[in-house]
DNA sequence: GAAGAATGTTAGATCGATCTAATTGAAATG
DNA sequence: CATTTCAATTAGATCGATCTAACATTCTTC
């Protein structure tokens, strides 16, 4: 049998010409194997600098392209995250994503946003999407209760998950949010400081783990500071501006009107603002008004908004950072991150 | 030479009992080849609904997930778009974002978010990092004069790219944006209709393209309503409140103060009536102020704002489809998708 | 009933990087 | 000098889906 030197001659494909440049086609250039140019290009101490550089140059010569696809079917890793948001045009989430994208960029993570439209079908259909596509990790902001099934999903999966802002209960992921038991203490003892004692709250829908905390700490805030709480001064209401401003009505047309009301954040605040204008009422006059975010609006009123504020960007880096380590090592304890909220005292209180 | 029957047992890996279920397994089960069954999975209509029904089943009883890295290396695609912002903490962006998601979402499409931070060069880092990921399409908000290079690297790679608010010249990328020139014609043309003769123009930096639009807008318009441009009403400011504030106190500390002044943005607009207030002047009375954007402040402040709004949501879905109907055609012809602006008129003016 | 069309199915090659295990040659050791 | 150790390199298998070209069957059609 004659040795007919058969050389494979590297199929270029096509007419177009358009052939991707491989790695193979670089070791080649370079006088060396395949595997010594894939050692190259990740990098690898086991490759003396001498190779390194030949091989850089001609990956440079040849214009070589690196293919991630093909690197993470071989590792089956992606390097990729998923963000999961109920409503990304809400701009708290996009100060989030930025804190995210502040931690992760550097990291060559990138990061794969998707928005639920606060359904839970459309969550499932994005989350199986992600599991599909192999994301390194996801964040997770749920939709609601039963978005629990999700996130066993991903976890099922291998995939790390970290909640941000809704916490969900006896879920094993991490979970990063703001102390919501602490900034309404600090509103209560806030106006409590400024000598309110008949303080009315207007909380938000009942099922979100936020409303329960905040609720909680406004009672528990009450009680340490000796105030009464009374049942007339307990609402919920949607959040929305308006939701909030036919409540503060019916509160603040009472003959015992409260002398403040806390509200579950900054838009229902705004609500409640301008109810008190319709009243005759002036905002931190008469009546004291405080929120909860601290949304950039806040400051721009007249009167501006006393409220709390939970830093987003921070948040985001803290999850980011979370679910890098998580990624590095899976057998790390899930974590519980408690972000501290500060006071921003302005003119309505 | 015996035959050893030797079935190459599927090689289960690790300890751990992590494997994951192919195409193969699922093959197995339903007892036909890992071709049909990979018709399966895509729906195609080459296999009878009596075998795509018995195929999915086995996928289901093996809980089977799609690797997507697979079929992107093999296919040499993904359904994954790159979208590249200036800044996402951005409300504007925020809801340009929903917009995308909105056309894209259900057509099985991810995107990729990612933040330049304004600079050039983390800009070129992260569209080689899109370049290496293969993605399908890539919406681009540019940084500044030289993206240019940057967009032609996503060209080169063929890969279509819609460009976004912000247009490069001599660049044969689609782009979607605003009526600049129609929105300024349209502030003009409401002050003036309101009887002001002497109006001025704070623009924002000259090497914005949108600076330069609105600024040929306002020329335009002011000569179509025969109206004089007194140089010294011209001016040119950082996107900021506080830029806009300085420019606005020289204007309006002079005895020949304009009567209406047109800024740039909203924000401006904001920094501007600031300076009304410093001067004890009411924005709307004795001089009208306009912006342009409409964010969402613009209609709480007291005067609410006279602005042009653009609807960036409607962006998000005109750029979106535009970016799919180039990955599906890519010989398809280049678009210039303008999209209408609309007056806001206000108490401000 | 033979030729052709249509339908359903499949074997085997393939995408491009990574990993394992092995090979080489040189240096170090006894 | 024989043996071990080490650094540098590499051949070949592999990840899991898709694609090409073919193979069986069955159904038409004259």
């Amino acid at each position: 049998m004659t040795e007919q030197t058969e050389r494979p001659v590297k199929k270029r494909r096509k007419g177009k010409g358009k052939t991707s440049v491989t790695l193979d086609d670089v070791a080649a250039h370079a006088g060396v194997s395949r595997s010594t140019a894939s050692l190259v290009v990740r990098d690898s101490k086991l490759i003396p600098k001498q190779t390194h550089k030949r091989v850089r140059a001609s990956m440079q010569a040849l214009g070589y392209v690196y293919n991630q696809s093909a690197a993470n079917l071989r590792t089956q890793k992606t390097r990729t995250l998923g963000m999961v948001i109920a409503d990304i045009s809400n701009p708290f989430y996009a100060v989030l994503a930025s804190g995210i994208e502040n931690e992760c960029g550097d990291k060559k993570f990138m990061t794969i946003f998707a928005d639920t439209a606060e359904s839970v079908e459309q969550e499932s259909r994005i989350i199986s999407r992600l599991i599909e596509h192999n994301v390194a990790g996801a964040f997770l902001c749920p939709s609601g209760e039963n978005s629990a099934k999700n996130l066993e999903a991903l976890e099922k999966a291998g995939i790390p998950v970290v909640l941000i802002m809704r916490y969900l209960e006896d879920i094993s992921a991490s979970y990063v949010g703001p102390d919501n038991h602490l900034g309404l203490r600090m509103l209560v003892d806030h106006l409590a400081g400024k000598g309110h004692r008949d303080i009315a709250y207007i909380g938000g829908p009942p099922r979100k783990s936020s409303s329960r905390e905040r609720y909680e700490g406004f009672l528990s805030a009450m009680k340490r500071n000796d105030l009464e709480v009374k049942d007339s001064n307990l609402r919920a209401s949607a959040i929305s501006r308006a939701a909030a401003m036919s409540e503060a009505l019916e509160l603040l047309q009472r003959e015992d009107r409260p002398s403040a009301i806390i509200c579950y954040n900054d838009v229902m605040a705004f609500g409640v603002m301008l109810a008190m204008l319709k009243c005759g009422l002036t905002p931190g006059k008469e009546v004291a008004v405080v929120g909860f975010d601290n949304i950039p609006e806040s400051s721009l009123w007249t009167p501006s908004l006393t409220t709390v504020s939970i830093d987003a960007q921070n948040i985001g880096r803290l999850a980011a950072a979370e679910l890098l380590a998580r990624i590095s090592d899976p057998d790390r304890q899930r974590q519980r991150i408690i972000v501290q909220p500060t006071l921003i005292a302005r003119e309505s209180s």
